[in-house]
DNA sequence: GCCCAGGGAATCG
DNA sequence: CGATTCCATGGG
């Protein structure tokens, strides 16, 4: 990977492993927006930032070397080789299709509170109106960056009643949405030190959270924490489970299984012919 | 009107 | 443990 000034302050990231689409607007995450000339806008880690993927590599608007290195390069999880894992992860059948059609999708490191809550969210929702939200939330209580809404502080939405949230139109999402707020806030659940503990532990100690079940947890872990071996399990998936795996997950998966688990669910969604986009 | 959407809590047995 | 039922909301 390497990063290159252009003259007129945009930045360029050649030879990075992704397929910038997908991994931006493949459900991991709610708040990069596709702009009519294919680039994706959006605000993460507290930056709102451009990026333009074309047949030299990333172009990055709006940010600096300094960011992509320290920001970025982790956000895009590049310390991974993907190259080595979907290697092995493709001796299955449905992964090696998806990947021959979708290329690199890379699993996202995102702020834990913004992934459980928006997660929260996505209880029994579609994915626009999870983005439609999200969006009203940060547009009237996000703080501002140089070029956008950064998403809420759990301190701010802590204080709220559900009367203050009423016009997200989120429905019984929204007492949930201030409990995961409230044990943010009070650092009663500490992302932080959840990250290091063993994989069981740590989905259950965000459990503890009101709306959080096994599905939120593990997305929160895999989109978030660095887990990279849990297996979230929605709808598509279990279709997907039905359809492919009756017998079971391949052993291989392992530790990986994460990354598997986007190739399938992204296959079942969009790839075997007879699903609607 | 019905069905569905990246589910979870409460309440059974 | 597993199976049911209810929970708001909007689009197709």
């Amino acid at each position: 990977m390497d990063i290159t000034s252009l003259s007129d302050g945009k930045i360029l990231v050649s030879n990075a492993d992704i397929n910038l689409p997908v991994t931006l607007d493949c459900g991991q995450a709610f708040r990069w927006e596709k702009l009519t000339d294919g680039s994706f806008s959006g605000t993460a880690m507290g930056k709102t930032i451009n990026i333009l993927q074309t047949t030299e590599g990333l172009i990055f608007s709006g940010t600096n070397k300094d960011d992509i290195t320290n920001i970025w390069f982790n956000y895009f999880d590049f310390a991974n080789d993907y190259k080595q894992i979907i290697k092995n992860i493709c001796e299955d059948k449905i992964v090696k299709t998806a990947y021959e059609h979708y290329g690199t999708i890379r699993i996202l490191n995102q702020d834990p509170w913004e992934t459980v809550c928006s997660f929260i969210i996505s209880a029994c929702n579609n994915i626009p109106r999870i983005k439609g939200i999200i969006r009203k939330l940060c547009d009237k209580y996000g703080n501002d960056t140089e070029n956008g809404k950064n998403f809420p502080d759990a301190k701010t939405l802590a204080v709220l009643s559900p009367d203050d949230l009423s016009y997200l139109h989120a429905g019984y999402r929204v007492p949930y949405i201030l409990d995961a707020a409230i044990k943010t806030a009070s650092e009663e659940i500490d992302f932080n030190k959840i990250r290091s503990m063993p994989e069981k532990e740590a989905r259950s100690e965000l459990m503890k959270i009101k709306g959080v079940g096994r599905k939120v947890a593990d997305c929160t872990m895999l989109f978030s924490l660095g887990f990279k071996d849990v297996w979230p399990v929605d709808v598509h998936i279990k279709r997907a489970q039905e359809k492919y795996y009756p017998e079971g997950l391949p052993q291989f998966f392992h530790p990986y299984s994460g990354i598997a688990q986007q190739y399938v669910f992204h296959f079942q969604r969009m790839g075997d012919g007879e699903n609607k986009q």
